[in-house]
DNA sequence: CGGATGTTTGATGTCATTCAAATTGTGTGG
DNA sequence: CCACACAATTTGAATGACATCAAACATCCG
């Protein structure tokens, strides 16, 4: 529950006001006393270490999540087995929106890497949605956001063939890392290329190979898990 | 802006809480009064008629529209002109979610028959939203629900044969209805096979195969737009 | 009725998958 | 620190699923 008769927050290490994540995070945009009571409300969990799941499809609803540090893949699977990465997280990035719907999660979260939370319950949502329109507008610019991220992923996979959904992918995790204060031009991919292959709908060798090709063009410069992209601009051309 | 200080409508014809579609739409789990006050909100624009815009792909975001009879199809188009089907919308739906973070609409939605919509100003929304708790949360549900629609759909179209991908679209289209209140076995598609055919990511040409196909295996019939269903154990089993 | 549009069906081609093997990377215990 | 085993990635060759091209057919609407 916010204690929001107190400004004082009862976790002093912890403080959404001075989160260099600040303006990404559902903390955007609101007021030195809104961030406030966001922090009262916010907890931090125990960091997860690579594999470990933050919780699991099928789950019951009591939580959104904000990734802190590290990254994430969001799976889905179906009846008969098969697995979908439908997203990959990273910090600023709130997690468990689906669930609110059918009380329950629909999707695993997986830690990627050595990654670290911040969680909110549902409850505290809905109060501070209630006392705080900043961050009521601020939730469903995220929501809203996060919408048009799938969207462009079910345009990459219907309409792309396995070069440009490949550079699309890498262009998307790019501008993550450029909103992320990180170079756009270089990073290391966090994601095995089988994760790759099943978020883009292709076989991991395929992926493998368009990696290769995208290099021979002189488009991006692949050391294992290190992407430089040598030409943006080719690689957006290519992106179509 | 929301007239709360009266509860006598000024359209008398529109009311929400006599509104067939009440349980499904953002009035669902709203007391008498709060959808007193959401039908002082909502306005009843012009029907649409066949391939009319209710919105273009960057228009300004001014209002969420909600499907009150027809259907319409929501289309995305990118730099290079290809276009991709990232929903069909039925009654009750809610439209132009994925406006709210960017301030402007990044899809187009087109009447795929004669159909009428509610209007709800995002500022009247946002009241509602801080006014109404059921509203609030029922708001989220439904764009909770959308979110997980669409994973199914990224599901379908990354892990999927294009015999499983048709079956996945008619149990979608069914469930629906049904929903609705209308038939599950039987039912109208409002959309072309060329529709179908962008939103899942194949050749109209495949589509059309694959529903002689489905007939000839006893699982549907299928003349021109309308499909029954012969087998819905069947037809799961073929989605998987 | 007649042209335009949408749909079905058939023949051929192609891109991505699949299968298989080689290579490299990673973690663990000696 | 090195050797080993296991996992991930890369590369190659063959197959196959779906796309594309082309034409016939049906439907809709004036």
């Amino acid at each position: 529950m916010v204690a929001s008769h107190t400004l004082v927050s009862l976790h002093p290490t912890l403080d959404c006001s001075h989160c260099r994540l600040h303006s990404i995070c559902v903390a955007g945009n609101m007021t030195e006393e809104e961030t406030a009571v966001l922090t009262q409300a916010v907890v931090h969990i125990n960091p997860l270490k690579q594999g470990e799941f933050l919780f699991h499809q099928g789950d019951p609803f009591e939580s959104l999540y904000i990734v802190r540090s590290g990254s994430v893949k969001c799976v889905m699977t179906d009846a008969d087995g098969m697995e979908q990465i439908v997203g990959f997280n990273f910090p600023g990035d709130l997690l468990g929106l689906d669930a609110i719907g059918e009380r329950c999660h629909t999707t695993s979260v997986i830690a990627l890497q050595h990654s670290s939370f911040c969680k909110l319950s549902w409850d505290d949502f809905n109060i501070l949605s209630q006392k705080c329109s900043h961050f009521h507008i601020q939730s469903l610019s995220i929501f809203s956001r996060e919408l048009i991220h799938i969207h462009e992923m079910v345009m990459a996979m219907g309409q792309k063939g396995v070069e440009q959904k490949l550079a699309i992918f890498l262009l998307a995790i790019s501008q993550r890392m450029k909103e992320r204060g990180f170079s756009e031009r270089e990073f290391i991919l966090s994601m095995s290329r089988s994760d790759i292959a099943n978020f883009l709908g292709i076989a991991p060798e395929t992926v493998s190979r368009e990696f290769t090709q995208l290099q021979k063009e002189g488009v991006i410069q692949v050391d294992r898990r290190r992407v430089q992209i040598e030409s943006l601009e080719n690689l957006r051309a290519i992106a179509g």
